[in-house]
RNA sequence: GUCCCAGUGGGGUAAUGGAUAUCCUUUGGGCUUGCGGAGCCCAAAAUCCGGGUUCGACUCCCGGCUGGGACGCCA
């Protein structure tokens, strides 16, 4: 609803500033006002006049008979500054009573790639960043309207997996072990093995040949080792709440001929040159020239990923890649490069990476902390604070808040700092459930519907008729306004595509509604206040469950 | 060396160029004859350094310093 507002701001805004000449209203948010406006400020220069005599002259000449969702507008200073209406507080609850479905739809369809790990191992924290921004990003795009599909894009051609699918010759995956777990103890062994033995190197580089080849029997000692790995990467994402619609194999792109007609359309409409065998791009504003051939002739990461996205283009309106911070210049050289080919160019969501205590992750020398592991440990952790304090619970029930919480309590921590902050991983402070994060969420959402539930048992109905002018305490004032800010926060993390802001506003929320918690008595008010305010417990625990969705954390019922 | 990113109270973190810099954590103090105390209130404490642009700079520009990353016929 915020945006209805805001809209209507602008409209009357334009019409006040008929008689100047200015490039932008200059709208922002403000703590003194619900919305305001420093036009003015830049007025001041270009007429010669005082910035406040300017705002009040706007304000003189604002329609106020056009009112409907702003009550009225001021001129505090050089600040103009609007506020919202009892009309507009009413509209935010009806339209949270009909549910929160996105205004437009059809608005087209978003293919966003994220996690893509290579299939040599299980997922560490750094991987969970990736598909957790990436996820959240997802559940954004399709509130907004968007038809979105996610995919997970395999790399099933890159030397790591050849050195597993080697070492997997060698000896067998454990078969006590969860699968991925299995795989990444055969490729750390294989890859200690080959630094000590060089002479076995020609026999990855074999395997890489003839699977690029599609020499069957290769291709089929491959597809297990990757196969075996996804299995058990599927399992972990969907601990998490996450899945992928579609699992997409480099390799396919090789096969089908997909990359050579890539590397012939470059020849054509490129900068390219031969160094020996082997071909060299050159790209505009980029020094290094990017090798698309090698000199044996088989195919590069990033030939293939051209392919990828000229496929993938032809299928969506708009993609979106997920990439961790090292993945920059390779983004660069693949817009530089689709230009070429005509292909449009991704948005990228780049997040800088996530490092332990003792230095970066490596899943070859075996240092990271995977993702299984956390999980298991946040969820036990969950375990005892629901135990600490839901005694009466039954053993049922226990475990299974515990998963919301300890789940929950992992996905805002990675979700909640900026992608653009290096983040060095702290086990303890990733275990401690007590902090304002999901938890806190979460509880409000209880809290509400342990109210609403109180409520049904006393026989009192929350779709009784109301009288939503009741509600005139600052704490009520403060909730609505928070509630309306939902589609106007979707819409921004569309187009900026900072999943952050969520997490900030599902925190905030929740303290609005605690704070009318504590203020504002629902069950022991009087009749018509109590119906007034049941509406808004419910429009909240209605928003807090859409917030806590988006995050893809689950909201309990009790807790 | 070149390029990219970050630098905000003791630690972590937010802030389309706008009014008194957010929140967590920490430390200290307080709130329950209340619908769930995983709650609420109060206090302490911060924009790396130096220039510049602007009516106005955490935010933009230039130069440093510190930390991370990229610069493979790896992915």
């Amino acid at each position: 609803m915020f945006l209805e507002f805001k809209a209507e701001v602008e409209k009357v805004l334009k019409q006040a500033l008929a008689s100047y000449e200015y490039k932008d209203l200059e709208i922002v948010e403000s703590e003194h006002a619900d919305i305001a406006s420093t036009v003015a400020f830049s007025l001041a220069r270009v007429y010669k006049r005082a910035p406040k005599e300017i705002a009040e002259d706007i304000v003189n000449h604002l329609p106020a008979e056009e009112y409907t969702l702003i009550s009225h507008a001021v001129a505090a200073g050089p600040y103009i500054n609007f506020y919202v209406s009892d009309f507009f507080l009413h509209k935010t609850l009806q339209s949270i009573k009909e549910g929160l479905e996105p205004t437009e739809k059809n608005r087209g369809k978003i293919i966003i790639e994220h996690t893509s790990a290579n299939a040599d191992g299980p997922l560490h924290i750094g991987h969970l960043r990736n598909a957790i921004i990436g996820d959240v990003l997802a559940r954004v795009l399709k509130r907004a309207g968007f038809d979105v599909e996610t995919q997970y894009y395999v790399n099933d051609l890159g030397r790591q997996i050849a050195v597993a699918v080697w070492g997997a010759g060698r000896m067998a995956f454990a078969a006590d072990k969860k699968a991925d777990h299995a795989v990444a103890d055969v490729y750390i062994a294989a890859n200690r093995e080959l630094e000590e033995h060089s002479e076995y190197l020609n026999a990855v580089e074999e395997l890489m040949r003839k699977y690029e080849a599609g020499d069957d029997a290769t291709v089929k000692r491959y597809e297990t080792v990757v196969n075996t790995c996804l299995t058990g990467v599927k399992e972990t994402l969907k601990r998490l709440n996450i899945k992928h619609d579609l699992f997409v194999m480099e390799g396919e792109f090789v096969r089908s001929g997909a990359v050579d007609a890539v590397v012939n359309e470059l020849m054509q409409k490129g900068d390219v040159k031969l160094d020996g065998t082997a071909l060299l791009l050159q790209l505009e504003g980029i020094e290094k020239e990017l090798v698309i051939k090698r000199s044996d002739g088989t195919s590069l990461y990033t030939t293939r990923d051209l392919a990828y996205h000229r496929w993938k283009s032809n299928r969506c309106d708009r993609m979106i890649d997920v990439f961790g911070k090292d993945h920059e210049l390779v983004s660069q050289q693949l817009t530089k490069a689709l230009a070429l080919l005509s292909v449009k160019a991704p948005e990228y969501v780049i997040f800088e990476f996530v490092s332990l205590p003792s230095g970066s992750l490596s899943t070859r020398a075996g240092r990271y902390i995977s993702a299984d592991e956390l999980i298991e440990k946040i969820e036990e952790r969950a375990y005892e604070e629901v135990e600490k304090r839901r005694d009466d619970l039954d053993e049922v029930k226990k475990p299974e808040i515990a998963r919301m919480v300890g789940i929950g309590a992992l996905r805002y921590d990675m979700v909640k700092v900026s992608p653009d902050k290096h983040i060095v991983f702290d086990f303890d402070d990733a275990l401690d459930i007590e902090k304002k994060g999901a938890p806190f969420v979460q509880y409000s959402h209880a809290r509400a519907c342990s109210i609403l539930r109180a409520a049904a048992a006393k026989g009192v109905l929350t779709d009784d008729v109301y009288d939503s002018a009741l509600l005139r305490e600052d704490s009520e004032l403060e909730l609505i306004k928070m509630l309306s800010k939902f589609d106007y926060l979707i819409a921004g993390v569309t187009s900026d595509l900072k999943p952050h802001r969520i997490a900030k506003y599902a925190r905030e929320l929740a303290e609005y509604f605690n704070l009318f918690y504590r203020y504002c008595p629902v069950l022991n008010a009087d009749e018509e206040h109590r119906k007034a305010r049941l509406v808004l417990v419910d429009c909240a625990r209605v928003v807090l469950s859409n917030v806590l969705d988006v995050l893809g954390i689950k909201a309990p019922e009790e807790m």
